[in-house]
DNA sequence: GTCTATATTCTGATAGAC
DNA sequence: GTCTATCAGAATATAGAC
């Protein structure tokens, strides 16, 4: 039901896409409200200044990673498998709104937690499954070098075949 | 001698400073020019204009970036293992460059190479050495997951002791 | 080379009409 | 709920004094 979404949501999706595709600095409250195609005294009916708005992007995120977590959690192909998988840039929603909530953390000195949250929730995760800190460590440093490159916008092909072969390797 | 660097240098230092203390957003040209000490007229004498001063950053990281390369080469240790410990954001001067110039690039769509020039080149002297993609690969995506940490300011203790320790599992 | 003063445009935010 | 009009302050940049 992408036509009946709120308005509030029409205007994180904007928040997101401009923060995605050019940055922080671009994304000013007249550049996401006519993204989302309305008035800025529209956008600011809905989050009463660019703090507000900034907290409803990180809360989207927070929702979209716990219940992320969960899924890994229940993977039948395992965490480990699950979390490399979805750390290739897919353009979901999870994706994205980590992207941007990234590069609001930039800004901000620390103002909200989620991005450190879902790190540790990602990480104990691994390591429940996988009972090695140091491979725990690297299969999710490798996530966030897959992550890198997928927002760096460089094509890096084969990354997952490549991770999954590696991983494998250390199980075996 | 940092008392005798020029003015332009200090100007860079500043503008590198406060990208990676408080993102792009508050490096403003006041603020680049008060962290230096002199005027905006000052910096504006030095840098003709914003865009400058960003091309200065990102050539900075240039040249810092080739000599790391020779230096990857040249490595007693191994290209490797230089690699990765050099992936751990230690201050030094390419760190400090290295995320200046990414914070900038989030912005800016792709009007500088630098960063993916580099990278391409790490990659050569990885697989140089390696003589295995897959690895290779890998091990890139570690220190890209340990730069994009250093990125987004969180601190991450103990990654280049596993890394290491992976790195050694795969040898072996 | 560096500063002050100023012009211009952008940004966040408010008030009130519809 | 959404829009337009408007404002204060910030940001980039220029001109010219020293």
């Amino acid at each position: 039901m992408a036509d009946t979404a709120s308005t509030r949501d029409r205007l994180l999706d904007a928040f997101e896409q401009v923060l995605i595709a050019h940055g922080s600095r671009a994304a000013t409250l007249d550049a996401v409200a006519a993204a989302a195609g309305v008035s800025k005294g529209g956008l600011l009916y809905h989050f009463k200044n660019k703090a507000a708005l900034e907290a409803g992007q990180h809360a989207r995120l927070r929702a979209l990673g716990e219940a992320d977590i969960a899924a890994m959690r229940a993977a039948p192909e395992g965490a480990a498998e699950y979390y490399l998988a979805e750390s290739v840039s897919s353009g979901g929603a999870l994706d994205r709104a980590l992207i941007a909530s990234a590069r609001l953390a930039e800004d901000a000195g620390e103002q909200d937690t989620v991005l450190d949250d879902l790190r540790a929730a990602w990480y104990d995760v691994l390591l429940a499954e996988l009972g090695d800190p140091a491979l725990a460590h690297v299969i999710q440093l490798i996530g966030d070098g897959m992550y890198y490159n997928a927002v760096a916008g460089s094509r890096d092909e084969g990354a997952l075949e490549h991770a999954r072969e590696i991983l494998s390797r250390l199980r075996g």
